[in-house]
DNA sequence: GGCTAAGCGAGACGGTACGTCCCGTCTTAGG
DNA sequence: CCTAAGACGGGACGTACCGTCTCGCTTAGCC
């Protein structure tokens, strides 16, 4: 068997029109009324579709919200590439916060709540939107480490949680505003204790 | 007027064993299913209180969940007292972490996500558990500073956030474990940035 | 205690505008659509009534209407009163004949065709409707016997379905027209089978 | 044009196949749980059959359980043959009523019930289930005229409805048993009634 | 001690959304 | 053109909770 085993399965075959009418209405009803608001019913009235697709394709209210929600943000990536990656991940940060000061920040803020009651949903949202970009800020880090601006001998993994937690938190909890002046310190901070030539300092403080 | 003004509605008072019971039993229900599974007619009917009494003293289930929550958590809030802040801050984070490992950090986790959806629920989540522990942290990070170790040129507040911020990213996204190499780098990397004599190279990075 | 023991459940007690209410709606969407095309959707919905509360009295789409046309036809009983038994029988028997060619005939006929599915609506049925209306005809029945019109070794209930059996076979088969001739017929029939001094023939044929 | 005229449509034809698998699972379903249980689905799956060759072919779930209930008891029709017809109707009446106190019996009464709501479905049972029966029994009491056991001046559908009628009734409401006894009285108050010379007393009681 | 007023349990009520089942139609590929 | 498979829009099902509303009964302070 070639690569397109199993190719035709017998039936009429799934609709992709349907598809992405259901992301399409679940992403509006989203930004109209947040998920708290979001129902089933009103998902498929808004699609023109019956409530038995919904359910044969996506087994809960999370997971249709969280497809659209990664149907309609995925595309956007963009990193900026100078010479300095601390000057790059900074500038990203700025942008990022700028942009979660409003709507994309409150889906993404429902998104996390959301997969705090449903492990399928956290995960999809882990695969769909964090991991795609920690890794592409983990990429300018390890730039950085391959320059000297930045220590080698701590793992990425938590440089991204170090520099971008600080700003999900304030976002989560609303605590305090999530300003560009905050973002600034945050990584301020976090770069100081990045520099090469602090590793006694940072290691056992 | 005196300490007594307006004393004495007419009618029967308040019953305080109703409040401890709807509290009682919506701390179980909560313990067992989660905040999705909790239903007012549940607690009513573990209370043994008519579903009218719960909504006379709480606006929704948010409201009770999240009192429920803080009479269950609020007496610890125990710091270290070392001659370093930097140690007593460490420590305490990996208590925390390792807390948050199990029961108490679901229900944390449930707590920031309520109040995604409900403004009343974040404030009462910050005023009753947050805010308290943010301070006591911060009376920890003052002597620190004043005690020269710890830069005095940067906001307590951007001191908290960068710590902890990061233990909350991980534990809400359950991307990576909460685990204690991990908190011991943060807190290293985060007191590195704040070792004093190195304002020049963290504020303009 | 007397015979009101047991007077007052805790709770409120149930509506009796909302039962009539949920009656009268059934009864206008029996007549106007039939039982195929009675939803419980409609009746609340007609009755500005929650499904619950259908749910809560009554068990089934059956037996709501079973208690709505029992509600709307049970009043009347009315025979005539003659010096004849006979005559009264086919006298009435030619009324209900003519009362059934039009909407009672065909909700008679669909409460029978429910009762096939449902027993508890088929002696719901009998309950209310059918056993009333036989002990009325048998009391008149008895009449004829004493007055020595009607052979008294025949069991009364076997003298009714006699003369009303053939009656419910042509409404419910609709094979042959249920007119007055055809009941003046049957009734005659019977009635000469009934004539006392032909017991020979009767029971041995 | 010769008879094969017409012979052949272009295509793939009807497969006959199709036809006895469908009303084979319709029958069974029907035997299993009754009409009321009966889906079109259900049927489709019993029989490996898609729903739309279903649909194809019979209009209505009624239309197949009518045509699987005729399939499954048509060929039966046997009356017994002796001198008198009086007693043949008996004896047939008895074998009829012990037939219909199982299966049988409530797979016609469901067809009957089924034709309250669908005239199509009715006029089905009556041309392929009782109007033969019944020119079957007319057959026989036709020889009871002819032999002057039975008077000449009732119609013979009222014969029919007279002896059968009171049967049918008992059967569909189930207010009393469909013993034997029943349907001897019934039979023999009938044919008293039916028997010669007593025209005066039945014509005008 | 009786009066007034609120608290309280119970649970009925009008609703909304749920998730399921089946309807009858349609769109595939294959015979 | 028939067929099996099964996706589709639609609609009713029966359930679970919502938040509100009556009930009868406490439980208090005040006259």
């Amino acid at each position: 068997m070639g690569p397109a085993a199993a190719k035709r399965l017998p039936g009429r075959p799934r609709s992709d029109a349907v598809r992405a009418a259901v992301l399409e209405a679940a992403g509006r009803l989203l930004e109209e009324a947040g998920f708290a608001r979001l129902t089933m019913e009103g998902i498929a009235a808004r699609a023109g579709v019956g409530k038995a697709t919904l359910y044969r394709w996506w087994p809960s209210k999370g997971a249709v919200a969280m497809e659209a929600f990664l149907a309609a943000v995925s595309p956007r990536l963009a990193f900026p590439r100078t010479d300095s990656a601390v000057a790059d991940i900074t500038t990203q940060m700025l942008r990022l916060a700028a942009a979660y000061r409003s709507l994309p920040g409150r889906l993404v803020c429902e998104c996390i709540a959301l997969g705090q009651a449903d492990p399928e949903v956290r995960q999809a949202f882990l695969d769909g939107y964090m991991t795609p970009r920690r890794e592409a800020a983990k990429e300018v880090l390890r730039r950085g480490v391959a320059a000297g601006e930045i220590r080698a001998d701590v793992e990425l993994d938590i440089m991204v949680d170090a520099l971008y937690g600080p700003l999900f938190h304030r976002m989560l909890l609303g605590h305090l505003p999530l300003d560009d002046t905050f973002v600034r310190d945050v990584a301020g901070l976090v770069f100081a204790g990045l520099a090469p030539g602090r590793a006694d300092a940072a290691e056992r403080p």
